[in-house]
DNA sequence: CGTATATATCTTTTT
DNA sequence: GATATATACG
């Protein structure tokens, strides 16, 4: 099969692909066949490389686009290759198996979910769905999910699916202590439970596909000689399961590309293996390894100051970027400021915005990168008071808002009774009458008899054992879903959903809701009816609701990016931001705690991502104070910013370091940088300090008596509710308060102000 | 049964 | 500061 491929004379399309490649591009797009580990650092091509390849092969007559292979991690980097790939072609990519790792998945457990105990019209559950069915199950065991929740467990077990492990295969060593080592027997039930519900989680996706190859090699061997050649985006950021999938594939034709950077690996914490990619000439004797080196993206001031950060790290593959561009042209250095808190944070970015603008410059060649989504409110209020449009990349998704979800339980009933999730989400909402007593007595019967809860309330309704009002509540509830399920055969989906959103009573709901938000939701609704009306069938929606979980946002319009550093691998900008880099926030001190040094070494490798996303310019910047929890907290500058090559940045004074004035006397904030030893200790000081303006504009920091710690004995507070009062005793954080109006009261500290 | 109020917990990053 | 859960009351 090689002889044959090679000896194939490239057509001119072919060869006009490879114009504009530099020689290590070109070697990694004309090893067409066998296997190949790409290992391309940041701003090197490597998309391009990717594209020219997957273009190249199809030029040159080595597979058809349906027998072509290519796995990404998200969503928007794959439609971002099927783009690139229909311009070089000429004409657009149908028939190409281009998706994420999931959705790739997803379709091939469609055609065979028979062979693993699925019927094929199977629900993806999301998180949400998720957590709320594993504290079912961990109430069913008995066991106390306030001391176990639900959502470590929910952890554990999507790690080990990520690990390859179905229930049997979890070492016993592996098992932990989580309810005194009941996880496995969890674990099980779950299973056991996702499977009567004909659900499916994230991690299934990808376990049931091995699964399946495993049991059955006829349908694997299908696939070897339907997938040619594969090619996979992102390769450090696979976990087992991924690799153990992308392993099986390749046995076929063995024309396996994969491309990746070990210093660009930042999903260890969803189970990513970089040894995966030391691993590739192990599993691929014989496999080519291409480097591409030679930056195109950067200034030689940015590579620096990114190449002199990660260099900290340990254990690296190694790799020397270099950029053609001469020192006179090293361009701008990072530049590095501190600040006194998120809102001047937020206010010097906006004013660096608006002078680029000035000079301008497209708002839309400027990214915000935060480490957490929380961030970016601080960004959101100034660039809203500035009037600077952005856009927030990730974030508050569309599809996991409260009344998106419950309209998509509606769809997703209709399509699959068997979908308990999705009935309990919605059987009394909006109200029919039908509260905790009956449903708990519904759960019951249902369970007794193994049926789902909506055959089970079908039984239900023409029998006496509820209520006659709350059957008849139950009865218009079953009698709906039936009514809608066949109009679902015929009519479009955007129909369908106008049709049920209406009957339900789920418009209507909203529209007598006189909160503030209800208008928008039913704006999301209407959104929401829109998108649907791209899909043919409500299947095929609900399949993409599950995967893509975002509504298309790359508009075209010229506004600031806000993201968070995950998000915006991948991207680049002319110029980039990096705000909270202080211990604590960034490097995020969780990541430390569990995962130690190696956690350290991954948000360096975050850091570096940042930085790499910029082509010209880039700004570092620290807070003295951050609000986390509604606490000011104190902190101090990232280690990171230490780790920076003076040769590539400069740093700036750092505002509200220094003394601020207060009404004539002076204080001094305790922000001198102690001894790396005292971090720690330093960490949760809480400053008791806050900003006010003078007349003449000039802020200042004023420290505040007691702050937000506990009131005590003696005290006048405010409570929102009970007014005025004063602090009898205390008791820990519990006050006792004799309220002026309302009389003896005792209330936790964190419901009252000084007074 | 539904509503209002009171408390608890939370925030790392995502397919 | 926001949102889920627990409790009290109508």
């Amino acid at each position: 099969m090689n002889e044959t491929s090679q000896t194939i004379a490239p057509p001119s399309v072919a060869s006009h692909l490879l114009d504009r490649l530099n020689e290590a591009q070109r070697a990694a797009v004309e090893a067409a066949d066998g296997p190949v580990l790409v290992l391309a650092g940041a701003g090197t091509g490597k998309t391009r490389v990717l594209t020219v390849r997957l273009a190249y092969i199809l030029a040159t007559g080595r597979a058809a686009p349906g027998q072509m292979l290519a796995v990404t991690f998200t969503n928007k980097a794959a439609r971002e290759m099927s783009e690139r790939i229909g311009h070089l072609m000429g004409r657009p990519t149908d028939g190409m198996w281009l998706g994420t790792f999931h959705a790739i998945g997803a379709r091939i457990l469609r055609r065979h979910a028979e062979l693993v105990g699925l019927k094929s019209n199977f629900t993806i559950i999301d998180q949400d769905d998720q957590l709320r069915l594993m504290k079912q199950i961990i109430e069913a065991a008995g066991i106390d999910e306030k001391r176990w929740p639900a959502r470590m467990l929910t952890t554990i077990v999507a790690r080990w699916k990520d690990k390859g492990w179905m229930p049997d295969q979890v070492p016993t060593a592996e098992v932990g202590d989580f309810g005194h080592g009941k996880a496995l027997d969890l674990y099980r039930d779950y299973q056991t439970r996702l499977g009567e519900l004909n659900a499916a989680d994230f991690g299934d996706l990808l376990l049931l596909n091995l699964k399946l190859f495993m049991k059955h090699p006829d349908v694997l061997a299908d696939y070897h000689r339907r997938f040619r050649y594969i090619l996979v985006d992102e390769y450090q950021d696979t976990n087992v399961s991924q690799y153990l999938w992308l392993r099986l594939l390749a046995q076929g034709s063995k024309n396996i590309c994969c491309v990746g950077d070990d210093d660009q690996s930042i999903y260890g914490w969803r189970g990513a293996e970089v040894g995966n990619i030391l691993r590739f000439e192990e599993d691929f004797p014989g496999a080519k390894v291409i480097r591409l080196e030679r930056n195109y993206r950067s200034t030689p001031n940015i590579l620096g100051a990114a190449s002199g950060l990660i260099a900290h790290n340990q254990g690296r593959l190694g790799k020397t970027l270099w950029t053609e561009a001469k020192d006179d042209e090293a361009g701008d250095p990072v530049k590095i400021q501190g600040v006194w808190d998120e809102a001047e944070e937020a206010r010097t970015v906006g004013e660096h915005i608006e002078d680029l603008q000035r000079k301008d410059a497209r708002l839309d060649s400027m990214a915000i990168l935060v480490r957490a989504g929380y961030q970016t409110r601080a960004f959101e209020e100034r660039l809203i008071t500035i009037g600077v449009p952005y856009r927030v990349i990730g974030g508050l998704r569309f599809y996991e808002r409260q009344e998106i979800r419950d309209a998509m339980a509606y769809f997703r009933l209709i399509r699959q009774g068997d979908d308990d999730l999705a009935f309990q989400r919605i059987v009394n909402t909006p109200k029919r009458g039908l509260g905790d007593k009956s449903l708990q007595q519904l759960y019951t019967i249902a369970r007794g008899r193994g049926q789902s809860l909506l055959s089970a309330s079908e039984e239900i309704v023409t029998t006496d054992e509820l209520p006659p009002q709350r059957r008849a509540g139950l009865r218009e509830f079953v009698e709906s879903i039936h009514r809608w399920r066949a109009q679902a055969s015929h009519l479009p989906p955007s129909e369908l959903a106008e049709i049920v959103l209406d009957e339900s009573g789920y418009t209507g709901m909203w529209m007598v809701d006189k909160s503030v938000q209800a208008p928008g939701r039913l704006e999301n609704l209407k959104e929401l009816v829109r998108a649907m009306a791209e899909f043919e069938s409500l299947d095929e929606f609900l399949d993409h609701v599950s995967l893509v979980m975002d509504i298309d946002n790359n508009s075209a319009d010229d506004m600031v990016n806000v993201m968070t550093l995950h998000a915006a691998k991948g991207l680049e900008f002319d110029t980039v931001f990096l705000p909270g880099w202080e211990e604590g926030i960034f490097p995020n001190q969780m990541a430390i705690d569990e995962n130690g040094y190696k956690g350290l070494e991954e948000e360096r490798r975050l850091g570096y991502v940042g930085l790499t996303r910029a082509r010209k310019r880039a700004f570092v910047l620290y807070a003295a104070n951050r609000t986390v929890h509604g606490q000011w907290q104190n902190n101090i500058p990232s280690r990171f910013i230490d780790e920076l090559p003076d040769d590539h940045v400069e740093r700036g004074e750092a505002a509200g370091y220094g003394f601020v004035q207060d009404e004539g006397s002076l204080w001094q904030i305790a922000m001198k940088r102690p001894a790396y030893g005292n971090r720690q200790s330093n960490y949760h000081r809480v400053i008791e300090a806050r900003s006010q303006r003078f007349g003449d504009g000039q802020e200042v920091y004023v420290p505040v008596g007691r702050g937000q710690g506990v009131p005590q004995t003696g005290d006048r507070v405010f409570h929102e509710k009970f007014g005025y009062g004063m602090v009898k005793g205390t008791d820990g954080s519990k006050l006792d308060i004799a309220f002026d109006k309302a009389g003896r009261k005792k209330v936790l500290a964190d419901f009252v102000k000084p007074a």
